[in-house]
RNA sequence: GGCGUCUUGGCCGAGUGGCUAGGCAGAGGUCUGCAAAACCUUCUACAGCGGUUCGAAUCCGCUAGACGCCU
């Protein structure tokens, strides 16, 4: 029998989780997180991670499976999410994937290149030279080692220059050569799902849940990792806002009201991400579980 | 009641006669290892009416509103 992912997306605080155990009961499924803030066992309350007694009721992977201290990224999570499908399908054809980090999403489904290791070095002296010789030089640096992904690319990006520098750099290859996704396969089909909301309902509900976390002990949980502030893994909504306030730069309202405008900045993006997917079939936020079912079961059918 | 100061886009705020500040918020968007990140685009406003002038957000008058001082 095909092997099927089913995929729910959805800007963040839209009810995903809730789904995701539904149908995670209703086909005895796993669930594969794709959530890149989730996966920090450290910060469960201001990730909006699923309880202790949502992550017994199906068998989760990539929550809390990692510290914020570990280095994480996009291609770690890739090559873990496909060893980690590949084991869950023995037991069930169907596994599902929740999340709303659309890299990471489209990385399973679509697949994403594979670079060498680049010695962290390297990065960090990129920086160095953004900060002290400024943008336009890396521009120029790219421009000659690697053409093609300089016509490309976000030139006025300072994240893109430097991933692609660094690769040029620490593989002596330009970043370009390393760029042939069109081949990837996946050996299971996957059905996308998404839910939708008016705006309107989207901001409410967040702003709504940001005041719950503060009341469930935000501030707490960020007070714990403060020390660790500038690991990329705290460059997060919810934190980064809070860190704020422990320097008394900000008061503890405008922080949280912060934290507010950011989650809702943040949903809005994920909205145009993953509007992209033209395959992915759209449900209203409250549409019955058994309506989705129906036409998840339906797809599992046509596609077998 | 008198005198004075002020009135710029949703908000803040520069601009003293011709050259559409800027920031924030909002909206739209980008996306192959930092992605809850990072980045890009975008919103022609000068309280109202009249006057001076080739030309007014900028000068003059009146009206309205806000603030301050005086009686």
């Amino acid at each position: 029998m095909d092997k099927y992912l089913i995929s729910i997306v959805g800007p963040t605080g839209i009810g995903k989780t809730n789904l995701s155990l539904k149908l995670a009961t209703n086909y005895n499924s796993e669930i594969i997180s794709s959530d890149s803030r989730q996966f920090y066992k450290e910060i469960p309350i201001g990730t909006a991670a699923p309880t202790l007694l949502e992550l017994k009721s199906a068998k989760h992977h990539f929550i809390h499976h990692i510290s914020i201290k570990d280095n994480y990224n996009v291609g770690s999570f890739h090559k873990d999410a496909n060893i980690q499908i590949e084991k869950s399908h023995y037991s069930n054809p169907v596994v599902i994937m929740v999340g709303g980090s659309g890299l990471y999403v489209d990385a399973v489904i679509n697949g994403i290149d594979e670079f060498p290791k680049i010695d962290p070095e390297i990065r960090s002296l990129l920086k160095i030279q953004l900060s002290t010789l400024g943008i336009e030089n890396l521009q120029i640096e790219l421009k000659k080692l690697d053409p093609n992904i300089y016509n490309s690319i976000d030139i006025k990006n300072p994240q893109r220059l430097i991933r692609a520098l660094e690769v040029c750099k620490g593989t002596n290859k330009p970043y370009s050569s390393f760029l042939n996704r069109e081949k990837y396969k996946t050996n299971f089909k996957t059905i996308s799902i998404g839910l939708k909301a008016e705006r309107r309902l989207i901001y409410d509900r967040i702003n709504n849940r940001v005041d719950k976390m503060i009341k469930n002990g935000l501030l707490d949980e960020a007070r714990s990792v403060f020390k660790y502030r500038d690991l990329n893994s705290l460059n997060t909504v919810g934190y980064k806002e809070l860190f704020n306030y422990f320097d008394g730069k900000w008061t503890l309202e405008y922080a949280v009201s912060e934290i507010k405008k950011n989650t809702r900045r943040y949903a809005k993006r994920q909205v145009t991400w993953f509007n992209k997917n033209k395959k992915t079939k759209w449900f209203e936020h409250d549409t019955t579980t058994a309506e989705i079912i129906s036409y998840l079961n339906d797809e599992l059918l046509i596609n077998s």
